[in-house]
DNA sequence: GCGTACTGGACAAAAGTGTGACAAGCTCTC
DNA sequence: GAGAGCTTGTCACACTTTTGTCCAGTACGC
């Protein structure tokens, strides 16, 4: 019932990072961290023998989460006091509220308390029964325990791939892929890539190319993009190479990331990514990720485009390319 | 499931949020929020040791109606003292009538229109520059002044039609309407359409047939069936009749709404469409619009299915069915 | 020994507060 | 249709609070 024994925790608790480290992480000065500790409390990290600070990886999220509550508005004083739950609770609300007029976000405050690692069977089971105020309930309430991050790879994801398994297996309907698709469409679109990127932030341009429809996974390559410090431009899915190449010209981007799910080998993909690659710089890499990408292993390499296997290689690699 | 829940607090009246905070959520200069406390009262916030204002949730929702009636023509001067019910009913009232009435007929409080197509124009260049933050900055200041009705069909609507002539054109690349499209679906897909819709009221499912991919006049009509006092299930684009049918039969729908765009006059759309009428039971009414709607009038005649030009014939037929 | 981290204090920039003034826009009158 | 009067958003000012940064002195790590 509990696998998570072996598995490598995303968060961990051991105090490990050096306060240099936890200030790169976050983009904070370690005089802020200092300063937060001491007046408000913010975070109260390990020490070394020598009281040196030792963050974990939660102390990292939370101060994550703080500076995107003072991006929001908030003042450091008011918020650093806060529960890890109250504190995500206030900056989904915030980031919905301001991505959207009417903030009375239905509540889900139904079904509380779901012991963790319940997402995905709970948003299984209201796919199946096509019940979307139950399946917007997991989602909200998952997102108000968990980082986009997590919330990605260990809620989506594996919901979606769920889906489609069961999906070819013939035990689920095209409605009920259709209905989860919309539904996730829907979420992943309210997450608010924009909040940490400022106005020089590199911009990447996410999309899929012609003929791939399934829009999911490059949408969620998007969130990565945006919450690793680029500034993602979605394109939606279906895009001919030379629109790629043209918004690349045009906006500046210094990357491309494209998804492919479906078909798995097939001439036309080649073909666009073949043009793609001809159409575009040379210096602008392009990233290509999704359920089916590794069966196109051989023209990636073949055209020098990288291959990310998940969203972890994905960042990897965001966070390489940011740094050259 | 959890009968006793009381009280879900969507609302809380504590005092929380700075003016900053208010200020980015109502989209009301930090300037004003002061002027209207201190020259009428408009809302009463709480304070601070340090005498700074906090403000409740209840208090942010007060200023959008207020900001709100001022969009439809009020003077601050003469709403900030009404109560919060008296407010709302205006606001209500004032939105039916510029739905109904757009020459103004010449009234005691006379409306006076604001200079309306503002957004219209700033959405469309956003979209022209690929620039995704001023984009999301035009729908969300459209979404604080304009009910999600009016929305809809003076802000969304235009901008999509206006995109679609463009792209016809060629002035406009794929890549522009690409944009456009996941702009526009990531907003339409965080309008809480479930609030209204409690858990008794009728459920209406709502996609596209087979072959059709665009699926924003979908989500828009789910969107008005929500706000209209229906339960919309959402199926996404381009579902088989099979899939309508099962998903009618399974959740007890009590109507199907489907909207055609684009290829204007297909065989396979007519044999989906009369597939779907023989699936269906013959007292669930089937609704259908779109750009391309009219041109299958004869079909659609032929078979009992009901056409409706806009988004306001749709709530017209909407409200008529739920009185059946 | 040199780079890094810790503490506590100091300081200046940013933001909020109250008050008053003002200009743009609207209404009404003549 | 010109002008008086009112409404209202914005700005300037002087003052307070909040908060990020800097510094000096000390200690640790490699």
């Amino acid at each position: 019932m509990n696998p998570a024994e072996n598995a490598p925790p995303t968060v961990s608790d051991d105090p490990q990072h050096t306060i240099r480290v936890v200030a790169g992480r976050t983009g904070l000065t370690a005089d802020a961290i200092r300063a937060w500790e001491r007046r408000y409390g913010a975070v109260q990290p390990g020490r070394t023998d020598t009281r040196r600070r030792l963050y974990s990886d939660a102390d990292v999220e939370r101060l994550l989460l703080l500076r995107r509550a003072i991006a929001a508005g908030r003042r450091i004083g008011d918020v650093a006091q806060l529960s890890d739950e109250e504190l995500r609770a206030m900056v989904n609300a915030d980031d919905s509220a301001q991505a959207l007029a009417p903030p009375p976000i239905a509540g889900p405050s139904a079904l509380r308390r779901r012991s963790e690692g319940d997402w995905v069977p709970a948003g299984l089971e209201a796919i199946e029964r096509l019940d979307s105020a139950a399946l917007q309930g997991v989602l909200s309430d998952a997102a108000v325990s968990l980082s986009p991050t997590r919330m990605l790879d260990e809620v989506l994801m594996p919901i979606l791939r769920e889906i489609g398994e069961r999906w070819r297996s013939g035990e689920l309907r095209p409605a009920h892929e259709h209905f989860a698709t919309a539904m996730l469409r829907s979420f992943l679109g309210n997450v608010p890539v924009t909040y940490s990127s400022s106005e020089d932030a590199p911009l990447a341009i996410v999309t899929t190319p012609a003929g791939q429809l399934h829009e999911l996974g490059a949408l969620g390559a998007a969130v990565t993009a945006g919450l690793d410090g680029w500034r993602p431009l979605y394109l939606g899915p279906n895009l001919p190479a030379e629109d790629i190449a043209m918004a690349v010209r045009d906006c500046g981007a210094r990357l491309v990331a494209l998804s492919i799910v479906y078909p798995p080998d097939d001439r036309r993909i080649s073909d666009e990514l073949r043009r793609l690659r001809r159409l575009l710089p040379p210096d602008v890499p392009v990233l290509v990720g999704g359920a089916s990408a590794s069966s196109y292993a051989d023209v990636l390499r073949e055209l020098g485009l990288l291959l990310v296997q998940d969203f972890a290689e994905l960042r990897d690699e965001l966070r390489r390319l940011r740094g050259a």
